[in-house]
DNA sequence: CAAACAAGTGAATCATGATTCACTTGTTTG
DNA sequence: CAAACAAGTGAATCATGATTCACTTGTTTG
């Protein structure tokens, strides 16, 4: 009679794998992936480094595992920011700030899901995740174009522009963490500017 | 009698090591870092391995190096822009359009320069020469906040978020490589917006 | 319980380039 | 020319983690 995986052991196995990813997780977040190592994830979640490999094929796929799982809680928020029930510039005003806020909650996360060197197979992930915000903010562009609220512009550029500015403006105060909320202030204003809203809401 | 070396012994080791740096550049030009190996270098500039490491340290020499010397022509552009006797806010253009215009000419370079995964010691680099880049555009701001041509900014944040929106929007455009000068006028026009100017030149 | 199977293990191995070093070749000086 | 020295060489070695695999332990079924 053949061996059938009970109920009992798909959840261990689930479990394990879960507790794998949270245990890479903490890793990024202390040190980041620098600090993703298979024998890291491996004492870290108690277990042996053969382990890992029965629940992830390689690194690359852990590493673009707990790449993705962090960064789509980010993109979620922003897009939740911009599906708010408002004006084009007070949707921009929100998702800027959601973002800078979030990423002076988690400093080290941040930096590591923004700039850190990293596997090519990881930045894959971080470009893809870029052109995943910024569709979210052309949609936002094209809909306030066309309604005449903000400027004639190339809405995938500005959009692009536009998480190049929100990215690479934190990098500065992430580590010398400063005053947040004027930080956070400062670059809503920019891109407010920066996709040049013709009437204040 | 001790050795001396001669100036002509002095000048072949220059044109050597410059022959070396000039093998490099080829190689990231048309590979990026990736295809910047000691054994590429090597045979590219017709020497043994052993030879490059009589002129450079270690492989992160070379390339901070290689990075640096691309990178300085580069900044020393923008700044030439910059430094034209002009308004702020046409400075600013011709900043941007100058950044644009090089990046379109040499594709595969500015991707490496801006973008490319690349070993630790020349993101260091890298973040040392965007802190470069930021100066330059923060002295600018400063001055047009000063004289009332821009908006009230923190100038250091704006000053980056200019140059991650510079980096950031070109990378599609330099992959895709579309119309390049609708794409020039649409981030010089972003980056004037991004920063509040109130008069018209 | 025993057979059949899967999960767990970690020391040994592998992969990829950088780096070394014993040796060869070229240059300088008297 | 010969001694003294530096440049040039590339096969061999090293360094760093990822990856494997023969083996052990735990689970399921009749």
């Amino acid at each position: 009679m053949a061996y059938r995986e009970t109920p009992m052991v798909t959840q261990r196995k689930l479990a394990q794998k879960s507790g794998l990813l949270h245990a890479a997780e903490s890793l990024v977040r202390e040190g980041g992936f620098a600090a993703l190592t298979i024998q890291a994830v491996a004492s870290a979640a108690g277990v042996g480094v053969g382990t890992v490999y029965r629940y992830f094929s390689n690194k690359d796929e852990l590493s673009t595992e707990v790449f993705r799982r962090a960064t789509i809680r980010e993109v979620e928020a922003v897009k939740a920011a911009l599906s708010l029930d408002d004006s084009v510039a007070a949707r921009l005003a929100a998702a800027a700030e959601t973002f800078a806020q979030r990423a002076f909650a988690a400093p080290k996360l941040a930096w590591a899901l923004i700039a850190e060197p990293v596997d090519p197979a990881v930045d894959v992930a971080r470009l893809q995740y870029r052109r995943t915000y910024s569709a979210l903010f052309e949609a936002l562009i094209v809909e306030g174009v066309e309604s005449g609220v903000l400027q004639e512009q190339i809405p995938s550029l500005s959009a692009a522009a536009l998480v190049g500015a929100m990215a690479e403006s934190l990098l500065g105060p992430l580590d010398h963490l400063g005053c947040n909320e004027i930080t956070t202030a400062a670059l809503r204003d920019f891109c407010l500017r920066a996709i040049g809203v013709t009437v204040k809401p």
